[in-house]
DNA sequence: GTCATATTTAACCAAAAGGTTGACGATTGG
DNA sequence: CCAATCGTCAACCTTTTGGTTAAATATGAC
């Protein structure tokens, strides 16, 4: 599974992680803190997160001890795309969608604090 | 798997499957001929369109002993949906998403479009 | 009726997915 | 330094996925 749109798709297959992305809408976050909503151990949240971070959907950045999730809208762009093929859909703005995260939610818009 | 946007990521997720709703987009397919460039068994293809069925991608009807593969695109609906908003338990954004899309992108905003 | 065509089902297999626990390396704080 | 915290890795397990082949079912053609 090398393909951009295998992993992408596949990485939003499963519940826990686009539960993850909605999280990492409102806020970078920890991956600790990420972890603590699911009734699941860390190990297999970081496994998620992995993951996440291979399709490209989100970043990490390791800062001291602390590994900091941030979204990456930018992702979902090639699967747009290929769903955009099917015609009927518009596609995801994306360049609307991080002018309206920097807007709504100042916070999960920071680029750099 | 039973939720919707699992199944439907889920079966977006292989290439095969992509490939096969690429095909269905130029024209209605029975099965045979559906299998017909892959070098896999129709069995297998068979398999795949079970999955892309049950995802309500495509839907198949049978005519005399050949059975018809049809598109669906609403069925990418639901995660079209789930994309633009790149989650959707967020009450606070709810309203604002929605002038969003109602702003950046017109069509998708229609209810009866 | 018999044979060919279209498709699914069953049994099987290897590999991948998603989870666990426990040990480990890195970092921070007292 | 020592202990606690953050996160990953390794080993393991079970279930699912994606494929195979062979047999079965259903329909159409002659």
């Amino acid at each position: 599974m090398t393909d951009t749109l295998d992993m992408v798709f596949a990485a939003l297959a499963d519940p826990t992680r686009r539960a993850i992305l909605s999280m990492l809408l409102e806020d970078d976050m920890a991956v600790t803190d990420v972890a603590e909503p699911f009734e699941m151990s860390l190990a297999a949240i970081s496994k998620h997160l992995t993951l996440l971070t291979r399709a490209g959907l989100i970043s990490q950045e390791k800062r001291g001890r602390v590994k900091w999730c941030k979204l990456e809208p930018d992702g979902l762009r090639a699967a747009s795309v290929w769903m955009q093929g099917f015609g009927q859909f518009e596609p995801v703005n994306l360049d609307a969608f991080e002018r309206f995260l920097a807007t709504e939610i100042p916070d999960a818009a920071r680029d750099d604090g």
